[in-house]
DNA sequence: TAGTATTGTTGGTGATACCAACGACAGCCA
DNA sequence: TGGCTGTCGTTGGTATCACCAACAATACTA
């Protein structure tokens, strides 16, 4: 027997909305997997790549993430040589991070990665779909 | 020192997927939670509302839940009353599920959270935006 | 200079999503 | 009829994401 949907659950934005991002998420997280990379990972060495560098806790602001998440991803970056970090000279608080060449060329690889993706995702869409979600979803966060 | 946005980010699909589905999540997390109710509690109590006494592999399915999810879903639904279980006579495999009268009422008064939430959260949108969005996130899901 | 605020770190929590293995049971079909 | 295949519910995990509290060190400010 094949169930039916439930139209409480189907009329519901939110629950378009997380089943939506639930499924970019797993053709997400599989392709960064098969490249060595988490999701953490891409939006901080994005952050890097777009802002250069930059102090921890601004890091976070720009990638939407806690200091915790910010602190451990970083540091395994950095294990993998990927990001340098040096003390502020000017706040002793601050720690700068940023990208090396290794953590440059990863990049340029890894957004290779999210064009696929977005392509996955976004397949049998036209261009003016794409826009038209694009500026729902900012609309919405 | 406000850090800017960065652009890689911003012009990704499933960033701004993920990060509307954030901020609809943690709306809906925060009005359920006051009402007593997990996401997951609701997802189970809108598929029983909507489709009647189902064996919990069915459930899981309209749900979109894994089948140990389902498990102890259900389980916490039945300690606290909500819904009730029996062994299906024609198949003794399944257990059938079904709401109580109290988790009859109880889903009544979830219904009233999740409208709340979808007017939070698509605060702005016009009727005709909500339906496009809804559209195009069907799409994608 | 005393008090306040911020930074990075540490040690947690909770929700969501998913997987593997198990015994019990049903259905198929040789 | 007996064996095979597959499903069901359960159990015991794991991974990611998101978030919070407390702390010492440092910077700012009133």
């Amino acid at each position: 027997m094949i169930p039916g949907a439930s139209s409480r659950l189907e009329k519901l934005a939110t629950w378009q909305l997380s089943q939506a991002s639930a499924r970019a998420h797993r053709v997400l997280h599989e392709r960064l997997a098969k490249a060595g990379a988490s999701g953490y990972d891409y939006r901080i060495l994005a952050v890097l790549g777009d802002l250069g560098p930059i102090c921890q806790a601004d890091l976070g602001r720009a990638a939407v993430l806690d200091r915790r998440d910010v602190t451990h991803t970083v540091r395994s970056l950095q294990a993998r040589e990927l990001v340098s970090r040096r003390l502020d000279p000017r706040d002793g608080r601050q720690t700068l991070v940023e990208l090396t060449a290794a953590g440059s060329s990863t990049l340029e690889r890894l957004d290779l990665v999210l064009d696929e993706v977005q392509t996955e995702v976004l397949a049998g869409f036209t261009a003016a779909q794409r826009r038209t979600l694009l500026s729902l979803l900012k609309r919405l966060a």
